[in-house]
DNA sequence: GTTATATTGTTAAACAACTTGACAAATTAA
DNA sequence: TTAATTTGTCAAGTTGTTTAACAATATAAC
């Protein structure tokens, strides 16, 4: 409410207005007119048609058809314009490595995934990134040259101003590494390097389940655990990079021994690591399930578990249960603390849906404040696997759109 | 960072200028001079030159004497002009309620604090705030009409648009009930109403412990457990004003069990009522400790625990050592969700110190993610019992200062 | 079909608030 | 004294808005 610090010079005014009036366009589905974006920006008309004339000429935005209404002249839709360039997100896990290309309406050029091991270290991993990048781009028929900028999404704490990891919990080898400098000078372009959770939150945000809500948790449950936080829009990073890192919560204090020495974090009891475990003493006590049929026993994964689950496997549905309860406790700390308006959880486990979800919302309910509880809606992702690197798409092109509209040369480095 | 959907109305820069270069002004220690302003602000200094004509010629601002440097002219101080009008701050708490009465610079006039029982309801506990107010008003020979706005904290989730409590957990009778429309019919000045935890925030960010910190959490231990979060230098509310309720974390799914129905939450091992629980069995089961010597054992309260541990009582210490480490769970996952640069402990338990202190400081070292363990600090409050109505008084100052500042009448209904 | 009505979008003049660059003011150091 | 340094002010120029009138384009009514 009350903004302390806040100040405009009369310089930016018309560059803030030119960003406020695009991203208006890109996120709102279906576009938008002139007489809405005065509306929406509370500016006049007048001026709305100053700035809109600037992103016509600079053909950064486009005139869709009208769209006929009860009665006066019809509004003139304003889109993005998809030119011929595109940029990229990139989302490293822990696993895997997946990249999107995308136009400038965010429209979806291709797609791919492999297989990945961040532990190898900064220098195998980016290269292994160029050569993805490079393979999808060849498949679709684009240079390197045509993408104007590169989102990339990394599970760890992020220093945004310094583009590197800070004391990461799971990214050996990569502390300090000057991850956006080296891509940077790889790839030609402008690079935005953000925690990958918090991509979830952005991408969910702008292109699916969390359309334009205030005030959103994203849940990303793989491996490790994390939250994106998206704060009356804005992707909130905490004092270090670290916020949303509910991984380590303390759920039970007496509970199963975590790798990070304390007893009954969260991601002991509900990670993939956490549910394997369980399925295979499950397994290993002679308990009824299908998940004896793999062989060896260690090999039976969190997806084997959810597999079986929707099979209808009794002792994987309670497995899942029980995490997504514990998963729950910690929710609801979450919609204590933070009370959003909506949590969207992700991931892997996350896919399969309400037998994980269900006793999520009910421990939310229990141990929310009434308030709290009420005001909040939880579901999956709309994106899927996608929501982190779709996150990376919105951050390319708020890079490479506002750049435009400012009228700088997107691409700094020309590449060799 | 990236901040999408911002937008200025050039009409509004001047003004928003005036309260970026005031609010520099009231909380820079020790006052600011306009060549600091203008780097401040990213405005040149024949800007700041016109917006601090402005503000001088309303007499908001004053000059004060000139600060000798080490060469060139020295810089004119500006600080706020504390004229002869006033504002105060109320906070309400469970079983107290206190007033602070200050200039315009922020100047204490004047305290006063009686018991109070929230439970009474909105109508006699309105009117007992009335009579208080006109009480110390009485006392510092000041009229009704020279207190130009207030600010007003309470214990619940505040809907900040209707100036209401919505489904609060400890304020029977007062859900919905119109307290701001009341109050500013009763005194006839604008009035603030805000959650007592935030305003603890404030408070303490503006004259306390966390001074200009970024992500700041105040937490306040009291009779029960509440958190106030300013984020990025602004009141985080959360979606239904219920942001920071962290009395009712689970911290122990199979403790002791609480009001609200579930087991081991923060408030049932740590609140004051916990606390004087555990001394009254303690006494019971015939411990050693000078607590003994309050009869009956009922009376026991949290203060006298507090103060027989100041007294080296081993038992009382041992008690409260306790409910700091569970406190230390709670906070540490405050710290693992928000990232802050400072918490601060404020409220009756928290003034007894580091025996307190040490435990929350070694369970969040233990129990959070060690980049974000080590980027924050864990303090007592400076201002102690006066965190909330500080902050409620800033509240107050930013009405008032900023009415004037855009050159509208204050005070908006003459007092009958 | 024409006319009335409603709404969107544009244009030109007026205005507000900034920046730039030159200059005045006030101090310390040489 | 003079030079150097920094703060604060002034006038001209620039930018980006608002206001208010007007043009454009649809539906609905007659």
């Amino acid at each position: 409410m009350t903004q302390y610090f806040g100040y405009t010079s009369p310089q930016n005014v018309r560059n803030l207005n030119k960003h406020a009036a695009l991203d208006l366009i890109r996120f709102t589905a279906g576009g938008i007119s002139r007489v809405e974006l005065a509306h929406r920006m509370a500016l006049s008309r007048a001026a709305v048609t100053s700035i809109v004339n600037d992103l016509l000429e600079t053909e950064i935005v486009r005139e869709a058809e009208s769209r006929s209404v009860n009665s006066g002249r019809p509004p003139i839709i304003l889109e993005i314009n998809p030119n011929n360039d595109c940029v990229a997100g990139v989302d490293m896990g822990a696993t895997h490595i997946s990249i999107v290309v995308a136009n400038y309406a965010a429209n979806f050029i291709l797609e791919k995934e492999i297989p990945f091991n961040i532990a190898l270290g900064p220098k195998p991993c980016l290269s292994q990134a160029n050569d993805l990048l490079l393979d999808v781009l060849s498949e679709a028929s684009i240079s390197l040259e045509q993408v104007k900028a590169i989102g990339v999404g990394v599970p760890g704490p992020i220093a945004s101003d310094a583009g590197m990891v800070v004391a990461p919990p799971i990214m050996p080898g990569w502390d300090r590494f000057p991850i956006r400098a080296t891509l940077e000078k790889m790839w030609g372009c402008p690079v935005s390097l953000n925690n990958d959770a918090e991509l979830g939150a952005l991408g969910e945000w702008a292109y699916g389940a969390g359309r334009g809500v205030r005030n959103l948790a994203y849940i990303k449950v793989g491996t490790g655990i994390g939250a994106g936080l998206l704060l009356d829009g804005q992707i909130y990073h905490g004092a270090t990079g670290s916020a949303g890192e509910i991984g380590h919560l303390t759920i039970d204090e007496n509970g199963p021994m975590c790798t990070c020495g304390n007893r009954g974090c969260l991601e002991a009891l509900t990670g993939g690591q956490a549910i394997a475990s369980q399925a295979q003493e499950a397994v290993h006590n002679g308990k009824r399930t299908i998940l004896s049929e793999i062989v060896p026993v260690e090999r039976i994964s969190a997806q084997d578990v959810a597999g079986a689950a929707r099979q209808g496997d009794l002792i994987s549905q309670q497995i899942l249960a029980r995490a997504g309860s514990h998963l729950g406790i910690a929710i609801a700390g979450l919609v204590n603390i933070f009370n959003p308006n909506m949590v969207v959880v992700g991931g892997g486990v996350a896919q399969i849906g309400d037998l994980f979800l269900e006793p999520v919302r009910q421990a939310v309910q229990r141990r929310s404040l009434p308030a709290a509880a009420h005001a909040v809606r939880i579901t999956t992702a709309l994106l899927g696997r996608r929501s982190s690197s779709m996150g990376a798409v919105v951050q390319a092109l708020t890079i490479a759109l506002h750049h435009l509209a400012e009228g700088k040369e997107v691409r700094k480095v020309p590449v060799t």
